[in-house]
DNA sequence: TTGTACGCGTTATCAG
DNA sequence: CTGATAACGCGTACAA
């Protein structure tokens, strides 16, 4: 029953029979100490269970050893996936991580890292709706403090981890095109609060006018609309002529598939489908889903090694988008009406999974 | 250009020209300040861009508002989405989130519990391989730490936020045995270190004794085979007569109607399988998954709500465990021996998609 | 080699 | 109503 709530430095000092000061050189090996005291002073803590107050440390030495980490969802696994990519960078490092969410909130986002800076992060990785608006994390910046992007695109000379979201929006098009698709849209959920998503879409649309197609529909779903298999039946249906899809997530591709389903249309034969992110189950499903695979733990790592060497005060620059691969999948063929001898959903050979795409920037 | 690193309230004291007690008063709310000097003192600190340090709060106020959650990796979509819970949970209550992860090891487990006490988290919410065996966990608790588990079944005196395992397992059992199938079998990846396949086993297995029916075959996968189709075929193959599987998760449940189909063997009329954990994605397959639905956001809010009465210093109790759903699907059917006239997955009818079970305990 | 004393930012106490 | 001061736990000059 040793049950002092906290045992200090001085405990373990009084302990000992030794000066505060000797007790920390010894527990720290920050200098020099007798073995006999050494020894003393070894006992004491472990007998009392000793063990440092970070604040204690934090208040003295002007570093929490702590990062702030903002996302926009952890029941997104895309971003979940994301922070335990920063944490798998971060173990070892002596760093803790403090997280926060903003539930795709902008006003939240800036509560959350104001919040994040009064608790004294050492440093910030940070995914949030509009970081290129933000006042207060272009302030927390001017304060000296580390910030490192995830998943947007450059801004503001803010160093990020991404994939190049204009580019396998222009991979996806090109995919399409290839197999003869002419009338295409972009499903999206938040259109206009994700810049990703915006970027994909502008990326989308380039490439269909390089190659003189029409222009993509555009098509935000609401929250309702993208659960609700019938909902979103009602809106493909009341779009005609479309031949392909290109969702901007995996999980809006599978409802598109389920949607497609109850409209009695086939996928991939009336409808292709491609999605994005490459979560892992799109692999598992009856039909192998089309997507642009991305590594959401690699750019959260990349985030968090970008973090801790400007933490370690050297000079980083801007890396280099982050790789994507094609994935082929069985949601993917070409159109009914341009070919009929040819439908049996013929492009996805099983042996192929993916095709690393080349990052030709432009 | 006012970039200060640090502005402390001593600054904001100078700058409005009163001592440092008059302006914690006023900008705390905490006591008398004349009209004027408030004035002084909040112009001040908006000037000057001032924010309290938490750490500096947290020296001297004996708590650092923060809590520690330890889960075994955020790459799981139900954990991730768990402490999201958490997080909802919290929001509003001034209490930000620590997070650590042990990749399921028990031995980074007590670290990572040893790591959050230093930072004098005022609270634990856990997940891990081993809460019974953790001599760092009750340590923590002796010390007087509130701790508040997750997903694990009560323990030690220990609260915490769960579904019964052993019954949830029981009722799938009970859906294999009323439908007719006597060999099944349980799949699980990590069984020796998750109390949660441990209790779901047994339930299994207790509900097939007390129905006389032989007892299930007990296949614990590794990363590789779960990964791999072809893998897990081929062990599937292994175990002959086999009509029915209850994988310990969703993504297991799938991996297994994948290796099926590698086999050429048809889900549900050559093989049932029900899943566990309810993930959403389950239900968007063609083949919409039978499961039993859980809500980890609830258990992560439960777990929250708990740990934060019991820091209000209320008395708590172990509260009943959350409640789950059979989730009907269309991997669940009659084996095909039992009955030939009746085998067109006729169990699931899509108007219903679940019944809530009783948990009459025992 | 050792111990005392100060400062980190905050709040609470207490005397003015 | 106000302000000086002690205390929180720690590291570290500096003095012994």
């Amino acid at each position: 029953m040793e049950s002092r709530l906290k045992v200090t430095i001085k405990d373990v000092a009084r302990e000992a029979g030794c000066g505060i000061a000797t007790a920390s050189r010894v527990l720290n090996n920050s200098g020099p100490a007798s073995a006999e005291v050494r020894e003393r002073v070894e006992t004491a803590a472990r007998d009392l269970g000793f063990s440092f107050s970070a604040i204690g440390r934090a208040l003295q030495g002007g570093r929490s050893m702590t990062i702030g980490c903002l996302v926009p969802s952890l029941a997104n696994p895309v971003f979940a996936e994301a922070v335990q990519g920063v944490q798998d960078a971060l173990s070892g490092s002596g760093y803790q991580l403090l997280i926060a969410s903003s539930n795709y909130d902008g006003d939240a986002d800036n509560e959350a890292i104001a919040t994040l800076a009064a608790k004294e992060v050492d440093g910030l990785i940070v995914t949030m709706v509009a970081p290129e608006r933000s006042a207060t994390l272009k302030q927390a910046r001017r304060r000296g403090l580390p910030v490192s992007l995830m998943f947007h695109d450059p801004i503001d000379g803010f160093l990020t981890a991404h994939v190049d979201n204009f580019q396998a929006a222009r991979e996806v098009a090109r995919r399409f095109a290839d197999l003869g698709h002419r009338h295409t849209a972009f499903l999206s959920l938040r259109f206009s609060s994700s810049d990703r998503s915006r970027n994909r879409y502008a990326g989308f649309h380039a490439e269909c006018r390089a190659r003189d197609l029409p222009d993509p529909a555009l098509i935000e779903l609401g929250e309702a609309e993208a659960n609700t298999p019938e909902l979103l039946a009602e809106i493909l249906a009341s779009l005609g002529e479309l031949t392909a899809i290109f969702a901007s997530n995996d999980f809006l591709a599978i409802a598109v598939q389920k949607a497609a389903r109850l409209m009695g249309k086939s996928v991939p034969h009336d409808l292709s489908v491609i999605g994005f992110d490459g979560i892992e189950i799109g692999r598992l499903l009856d039909a192998p889903l089309a997507t642009i695979e991305t590594a959401p733990n690699a750019i959260g790592r990349q985030a968090a090694q970008t973090l801790l060497e400007m933490m370690q005060g050297k000079a980083c620059m801007q890396r280099p988008p982050l790789p994507f691969d094609f994935r082929a999948g069985a949601t993917l063929a070409r159109p009914r009406t341009e070919s009929c001898d040819d439908d049996q959903g013929a492009t996805w050979p099983p042996s192929v999974h993916s095709l690393k795409t080349d990052l030709k920037q432009g």
